[in-house]
DNA sequence: TGTATTCCTGACCATACGGTCAGGATGTGG
DNA sequence: CCACATCCTGACCGTATGGTCAGGAATACA
């Protein structure tokens, strides 16, 4: 009788594990915060002796900075959906859609970026500073162009990027709040298509973007 | 000469290092989390040694926990405003400019309540289960009459209650990247006055509150 | 098959943490 | 002025943390 066809080559088992760690390392992140978080805690939810994730990862925040990094890749991603629109309604909507699930796919991923901002982001601000900024300054100048062809309000594309962040991914953020509200479930389908319709018609409503 | 009048009676001296140790903790809470606060450091920002702290509470636990509270209480007050409204556009307009003072005056007390729920609200989740609850219902049914009085459009009131306290809340726990993104100032008021504007004006138009 | 390389881990270490406590200082009320 | 209660703090303690390392196990490669 063969073993089971366990892990296959070195390379394949150094791929896994390391999944296995950032997944690990991406939960208790975002359950007790960096400070709060223990590498032996990681080395148990993933599986691993503690010394493993060392061999790995060399120091707890190097383990951190690779769960950030990933975070923010996924998020940027979710920008294409803006970029090929032909107007606002459709652009900021698919938008949000995509955001919005988002934070309910990887709601602890966007615990661990907030909480990395919140803390005036010691390991991602360059991060901030180039990328994002980028980023940022491309959506704004696709949003001042709507403007210009009437195609919505005059809004500071800032501010209602400031929104569109804050409305969704505060599904994820605050999630244990709003399942408290809801009587203590966790949102049914029904309730984050309600979640999406609302946040859509309140925004796309409120910059003129549909009637 | 005499002394610098210093500090007066036993008793007003307990307040004031209550005071001092809960501004210091608040601060120290914001910017490390709880499990990456130390008391030693909170001491230092309070000028007091580390052991007074322990005498005043006895636990970094109730320390926090105290520090939760106050948050919630002042966060609590900005309801006054939504209350004595006479329709949707005053008194949910009152409201934001009432909660984004809030983030602009007090962003560590912001933060440290986001930190709170983010971790599944380890030492608050009985005010979320009785206080806020009771809040939020007593807001809904407000929001409900407005909606059947057709002030507005029919909006399911959670979803907006949450999107009002994201976006506020947004321009203190996130205030960093903002900041950021702003290259590298804190908002100017000019800035805090626009950003006001924008969301009032995107919401109370989103919801059908104005034209 | 031999050996070089990568992978893995139990045991260990220095440090820093939350919390305690004995005993002195300071104020209070009679 | 005295006796009492409150306030204050340096020194200390047990524990848990991030990180190290020697040496064995597994695999790759010739």
């Amino acid at each position: 009788m063969h073993d089971a066809p366990r892990s296959n080559s070195k390379r394949e088992r150094r791929q896994e594990n390391e999944k296995l760690i950032l997944a690990a390392a991406e939960k208790v992140f975002s359950e007790a915060g960096f400070g709060g978080a223990t590498m032996q805690l990681i080395a148990d939810v993933a599986g691993l002796p503690k010394a493993n994730l060392h061999y790995y990862f060399p120091t707890k925040e190097s383990l951190y900075r690779q769960v950030v990094q990933r975070i923010f890749q996924i998020w940027l991603q979710a920008a294409d959906t803006f970029d090929k629109a032909e107007g606002p309604a459709e652009g900021i909507g698919a938008y949000i859609d995509a955001k919005m699930e988002i934070s309910r796919r990887h709601p602890a991923g966007s615990k661990v970026w907030a909480s990395e901002v919140m803390h005036r982001a010691p390991v991602i601000q360059d991060y901030l500073e180039t990328t994002l900024m980028e980023w940022t300054e491309g959506r704004a100048k696709i949003i001042d162009r709507w403007v210009a062809e009437e195609r919505m309000d005059a809004i500071d594309p800032n501010h209602l990027l400031y929104m569109l962040w804050a409305t969704t991914q505060h599904y994820a953020d605050f999630g244990h709040q709003i399942e408290t509200l809801n009587g203590g479930s966790p949102l049914t389908d029904d309730q984050w298509e309600a979640a999406k319709t609302s946040v859509k018609h309140i925004i796309l409503r409120g910059i003129g973007a549909i009637k």
